[in-house]
DNA sequence: TAGATTGTTAATCGATTAACAATC
DNA sequence: TAGATTGTTAATCGATTAACAATC
């Protein structure tokens, strides 16, 4: 399916969740102009073994070349590609308060992949204001809309029992990614739905553990 | 250590990131009245399988019972321990903006195990301005403060270039833990911190390369 | 006692590391 | 050619699953 793919898709998630640390490191290089690199180099600063990312770089073709390292933007590009960076995948928020602006404003969304559409918000007044340059929708308008533009993700700031609500409406719509800063926890109710929560985050809380013991 | 703790203490991480959906789903249970359950049952409700689920709570002692099943109030009681969730790490918040504000109001800091002690921003025009029961504190006070309270984690919702010089002078004075909403990549200056960060969110991404294949 | 369910050992599966031949 | 560094295979390590005896 992918054009430059060489090898296998299927890549293991313990190698995709190394990816996007390659990729801003190898950003780095790319962005001061050093188009080549060895798995040595990378091995001593990044801390993994060199062996592990000569592994890890050939799931997904050869962009090595014996005695000489790798390519920086070749492999900038490839990585790119499998984490699907390019990509402009719709993304929705829900509830234009405080915390909704500020993530609106603040997150680079299309350098993640995605990009903001539109914004809702239960309080109809809001209708005259605007975040950036999308104007704030009235939530009675979110199904015709989701039917029509097909968000993959939503972002909800809103409180717990209008999320429990509209979690509902969009997972039945096809909205299966979330990004949950509201105090229901999605996971419960839809095991299988994607959700990034910064509320009950689980490294949050791990975090906490490995402050606890050291 | 540990009063409860029957067993090695070098639980592994793939148990420990498996351990806050236990605890969600054991809690909800709780305050359902529900005092007992089984490696079956939760197999059934929660998609991991029951031997892993026996496996993972051996790891911490022997809470279950054979032929009767785990006392859920125990079992609670003892992630919370294992996680540090009755802990109250001192929590710092760096930048007094809208998106601070909404993390100071919005984020369940207790029962994830931390207090927020202070609100620093480097505008001095602040300083009569409070949030929640907090004053905005000036930057200038800040090494003092770390020096005299210990905190272990800082938010960061400040641009950039402050965040940069920032991250160098918290983590020179011990605070190792970040919760990162600025731009500035900490990781990459500083592989042994813990960061969370909301912008180039490792799983965020996955997530988009998730997306892209499904 | 009979049934249920744990605790624990053994078997399987997968991921990481080591080693080295291929080759630029 | 000699040196370097990949691609790839084999060895090791760790985590998950299966099986079953212990026992409530």
């Amino acid at each position: 399916m992918e054009n430059k793919m060489k090898k296998n898709s299927n890549v293991s998630m313990s190698v995709i969740r190394r990816l996007p640390r390659y990729y801003r490191f190898l950003s780095e290089l790319n962005k001061a102009g050093i188009t080549r690199t060895s798995s040595k180099e990378l091995s001593e600063k990044m801390g993994f073994t060199a062996s592990q990312i000569r592994q890890d770089f050939n799931c997904f073709g050869g962009f090595g070349q014996q005695g000489y390292g790798y390519n920086v933007p070749q492999l900038c590009d490839a990585i790119e590609d499998i984490l699907g960076i390019k990509a402009k995948h719709k993304c929705i928020l829900i509830g234009a308060g405080n915390l909704g602006k500020s993530i609106a404003t603040h997150v680079p969304f299309s350098s993640l992949g995605f990009e903001l559409s539109a914004v809702f918000d239960s309080n109809e007044k809001l209708k005259d204001e605007k975040i950036g340059s999308l104007s704030i929708l009235p939530e009675t308008n979110l199904a015709e809309y989701i039917n029509k533009e097909k968000p993959v993700m939503a972002i909800l700031t809103v409180p717990k029992k209008p999320a429990e609500t509209l979690t509902k409406k969009l997972y039945d719509s096809g909205v299966k990614s979330f990004w949950n800063f509201s105090h229901y926890d999605i996971s419960m109710d839809y095991p299988d739905a994607i959700v990034e929560s910064v509320h009950l985050n689980d490294s949050m809380m791990t975090l906490s553990y490995k402050l606890k013991d050291e």
